[in-house]
DNA sequence: ACACTAACTAACAAGTTAGTTAATAATATG
DNA sequence: CATATTATTAACTAACTTGTTAGTTAGTGT
């Protein structure tokens, strides 16, 4: 138990008092995003994600003026990144089978990287009705266009491509938000563990290609 | 306006105080649900579920003690009916491609009788980590057995049968958990509409079966 | 060394929410 | 029909949570 000067000194796990604004403030935002996708908006505690941060409940305040304008700024933060990479993979050129494993592939590795992604969007759709975040519904049309491509091609069998979109994303993504209903299946297993991650990657694309393909 | 006294016989929309413990009992249950459902336990509004009910507070506490007691007979009235009835269906007498098909139609009869349920279910997982309720271990446990059943009869191509079984839930309950997620897809219909589920069913049933096909 | 400012804290005010209680209205029963 | 019982309410309390404020500490330029 080191002395109270050099413990005021620290934060969190000896982690020094920063007094650094851009490590701060994202240290909060780290926090919050936990607090926030285990327990939604109305439900987190700012001062839970001041503890967890190892700083004041006010600080969240001086930074983001509210609970709600921290929560939109995780919620931005949390949603920016996957479909400006779609973008760049012009899957509108590659063939319908290529394109859709190439849009998989990416979702997969995107919400490996972004676990608490689906739970957040999951919680702001179910709790908040989309209130402070939409915006699924470009990720959507990408996913739908390329199954119609396949169809009309007679690559993919004639399914319905909406509630297939939705099966296909649901794949995808059920396995971060249901996290703690099936961790029980690997009782030795991490279930965020790069073994795991890659496991889930392959049998979810697997399962996918299989459900659309034309026999 | 009418008189206040009027106001105070009525419950709901005019409709009598009825002073039945069953029905008022049953009621309060049916509003904790949808609560429950769109909130989960901590940010669910003890007052809110009154409210709808169009009874008073205090009754929660007259019929189920505390918020957490009116809390565990929810959930275990959403959790029981699903297993007795896979029980009785001898899956483990069929063929394996039979059997996964009754499996899933049954899961998806059930959900869409229940469709609270799968949010409830999410929601109490990432929550309370399911301290509340755990027991989708059978479910899964079912699952498993009839796809290495499967799989060993070489009807299934060789995936992984716990991670198929979590895609196959996933993508019957995924609907019903991103509801508000995916409404936009469908303008004009209404997502727990008769049309709908027996869309989604089909779309799902289809996608599984293609899913893990041999071949 | 000194003034100044940005980062931070402790303590508190205001509002919310779970749970209680004492009284009252409806119903059943002898 | 009087009385006991059960269902229900209104008004309250205690605990909790958001947001505020007044003041403290550490660094920076002079």
């Amino acid at each position: 138990m080191a002395g109270i000067r050099s413990a005021k000194l620290k934060r969190l796990n000896n982690a020094p008092q920063c007094r650094d604004p851009e490590i701060t403030r994202s240290q909060i935002l780290d926090a919050a995003e936990e607090e926030f996708a285990r327990h939604g908006f109305k439900a987190s505690r700012t001062e839970a994600i001041a503890a967890r941060t190892g700083v004041t409940k006010a600080m969240i305040y001086y930074y983001f003026q509210s609970k709600e304008g921290l929560y939109r700024v995780v919620l931005e933060r949390c949603a920016t990144t996957i479909l400006p990479t779609l973008e760049q993979m012009n899957l509108e050129q590659l063939p319908p089978q290529q394109a859709l494993e190439q849009f998989v592939r990416q979702l997969l590795l995107h919400t490996s990287n972004n676990p608490n992604l689906p739970r957040i969007m999951f919680l702001e759709a179910i709790q908040n009705k989309g209130k402070y975040y939409r915006d699924t519904a470009n990720l959507f049309s990408k996913l739908i266009a390329i199954l119609e491509r396949g169809i009309a091609a007679g690559s993919f069998r004639p399914l319905d491509s909406r509630h297939t979109a939705v099966n296909i994303l649901g794949t995808c993504v059920f396995y971060f938000g249901a996290l703690d209903n099936i961790k029980h299946l690997w009782p030795s297993k991490q279930m965020l563990s790069q073994e795991m991650l890659e496991q889930h990657s392959q049998e979810a694309l697997n399962f996918i290609l299989a459900g659309v393909r034309a026999q």
